[in-house]
DNA sequence: AAATATACATAAGTTTCTAATGTATGCAAA
DNA sequence: TTTGCATACATTAGAAACTTATGTATATTT
């Protein structure tokens, strides 16, 4: 969902391929665990889904809706947490002072 | 594991209220994920175990093998390559530079 | 022409977690 | 004194979320 707060309207294809990117390849999004997850928050509110043609070639472009918005910010601050938490407990200070 | 890295020996019990002090209650490691857990990294030879009776009580210590130790240091190396990939993803440089 | 990339989707199987349940001891408060 | 909470182990049913595989179809590159 960060994605689309990021870069507005994107489509599944692109969102792995944007992810795949920007992380050197480290992360990996698989149509798998993507398609349900788009489907599923589709469904419940938090992103709205336009169809269009590129070609031939169907593209369903997700953007988030106001709920949406908040619930990623919401998510962020989560992990941020969680972040914090995991750094005080595995003591990473030292390794990520500055990383 | 780290945790045996970071206190010695410990017992299950003990490793489940240790991570909930430190992380003030965020994290709760429950019996179910815990116990089958210490079984598997027993068996596949990244923990050893010896059995004391406290009072009445039997307490499994367990401790990190070498081949443990090996093992903790990749998976928290692993951790903070991941932390540092999702800050990048995620742009959380300005909210975690000092939090 | 064949292979790779784009673009969607579903399904089977695995992993891994939570929640629930079970056994038993120790201790403190009502 | 007995009731409840904490300590300490363990297993299991069910849920959640993932990977891998498969399927359909178009577009591009080799």
């Amino acid at each position: 969902m960060n994605m689309l707060k990021e870069h507005g309207r994107m489509y599944g294809y692109e969102i792995t391929q944007k992810v795949k990117e920007l992380t050197d390849g480290k992360i990996q999004i698989t149509e798998g665990a993507l398609y349900p997850t788009l489907h599923s928050l589709e469904k419940s509110g938090e992103l709205d889904v336009e169809k269009e043609y590129f070609g031939k070639r169907l593209r369903k472009y997700y953007k988030l809706t106001p709920q949406g918005q908040t619930t990623v910010a919401q998510k962020v601050d989560e992990f941020s947490d969680f972040i914090v938490t995991m750094k005080a407990l595995l003591d990473l200070g030292p390794k990520l002072s500055n990383g």
